[in-house]
DNA sequence: GGGCACGTTAAGGCAACGTCAAGGTCGTCC
DNA sequence: GGACGACCTTGACGTTGCCTTAACGTGCCC
């Protein structure tokens, strides 16, 4: 999950910021000071933070120096104050965004997203394991006993559509259609022998499968 | 010097546009429509990309949504409208920023500066090592045995994005997409012939190569 | 026991890969 | 201005590896 800490002393906001944020999935954590603020980014790195300038103890521009010093987080800046010089000094600071209040929540999430998009996109893809072998969906590897396994791209393409499916059955026809194409609808004969190939290639007992399950007559499932 | 991509369509704010930014040091390349904003990036890439919506030929956000297909460039985008859904349109479609009309020069600027800052600082570049050879991303530079290796650009842009992303897959499409560009897709000559050279120049062994791997009918990976 | 669906294996053809070398283009140096 | 060198492009060739196809074995159910 990504976390956010959000750094702001108006608890109106904060819980409205909170509760916006977890309904969207992050994980939140909050700082009403720029002291604890840095305290929190240090102690455990969030994925971005969200900066009110106007903070009890410190200038917010202060904090984002601070943090500037050591941490190359994204921090997206909140502030009331709407003039062109408050948003150059922000900016040249060390800030990667500066949203000026009232704010429309879905913009702020929005431009959270685009944040996020620019450091966390090839990370983002699940790696899924099982007892007997990983799967790293983003680095397109698969690894077993620590040893890399190698796939050919018609295997990679049908352990992906299951793997990404865990524990959901999948038709022939859709196996046949994402991995071959719609027209293959029928030729339940390459299930059968490149689901032979993976289960070689990856079950400890090809007899008796653990994770590369038949639904005989329907399909294949994925079992963690 | 740094190159950024104006795409706009109204005269006096272009004019605007190049004088401010020739004399913050940019160097300034100019589109007036969505079709030639793509092929402008394609030959040769910008920093940066200011993108108005508001275009003749083809919808704002149909541009991002295209370059995105290939490109990671970062994109500031301009507007005149105010809506919150247009702004979470196109910061979701890939925009990393997005002002709205009237702006001041002095907001966009530091704007510019922070979108720019991210893209990384050569002293902040990792030096990639492995048992053969060692490439220094930040001073542009590979040895081997100690010795300085003579990379050709083409050599050295393909082995840049291999090495920026280590372990990690790179489909033929995206390595060409990458070094020579989003019409050369269906160029897999290149890559062999590339790839042979750089192994050439760096593997140990040639025949058994353990750093710059093929992953047959897909792509390349690099190994550490 | 026959039919059906699935698992397993092996062989043939062909596309993809590695390799080499011959033009072609551009800039540089004499 | 011509010769040279560096680099990119393009084509040809042998080899590897993948996809396809078919044949056979096994277990299950009617």
């Amino acid at each position: 999950m990504t976390a956010v800490l959000v750094v702001d002393d108006d608890p109106h906001l904060l819980r409205a910021l909170r509760i916006t944020l977890r309904a969207h999935g992050y994980e939140v954590t909050v700082a009403e000071d720029g002291q604890s603020a840095l305290l929190a980014t240090a102690r455990t790195p969030p994925a971005l933070v969200i900066l009110d300038l106007g903070l009890p103890d410190m200038d917010g521009t202060a904090v984002l120096a601070k943090l500037r010093g050591w941490s190359q987080v994204p921090v997206l800046v909140l502030s009331a104050r709407h003039g062109s010089e408050d948003k150059v000094q922000a900016l040249d600071a060390g800030a990667d965004d500066y949203i000026t209040k009232p704010f429309g929540l879905d913009e702020l999430l929005a431009r959270l997203r685009a944040l996020l998009r620019r450091r966390a996109d090839p990370d983002h893809e699940p790696v899924v394991a099982t007892d007997a072998f990983t799967v790293d969906l983003g680095k397109h590897r698969v690894t077993r006993d620590g040893e890399d396994v190698r796939l050919t791209p018609t295997e990679w393409k049908m352990l992906e559509v299951l793997v990404r499916n865990p524990e959901k059955l999948i038709t022939q026809q859709q196996l046949l259609s994402e991995v071959w194409g719609p027209a293959y609808a029928k030729e339940t004969n390459y299930l059968r022998v490149y689901m032979a190939q993976l289960r070689r290639k990856l079950e400890p007992d090809t007899a008796t499968p653990r994770h590369l399950l038949t639904e005989a007559g329907i399909g294949y499932r994925f079992q963690p």
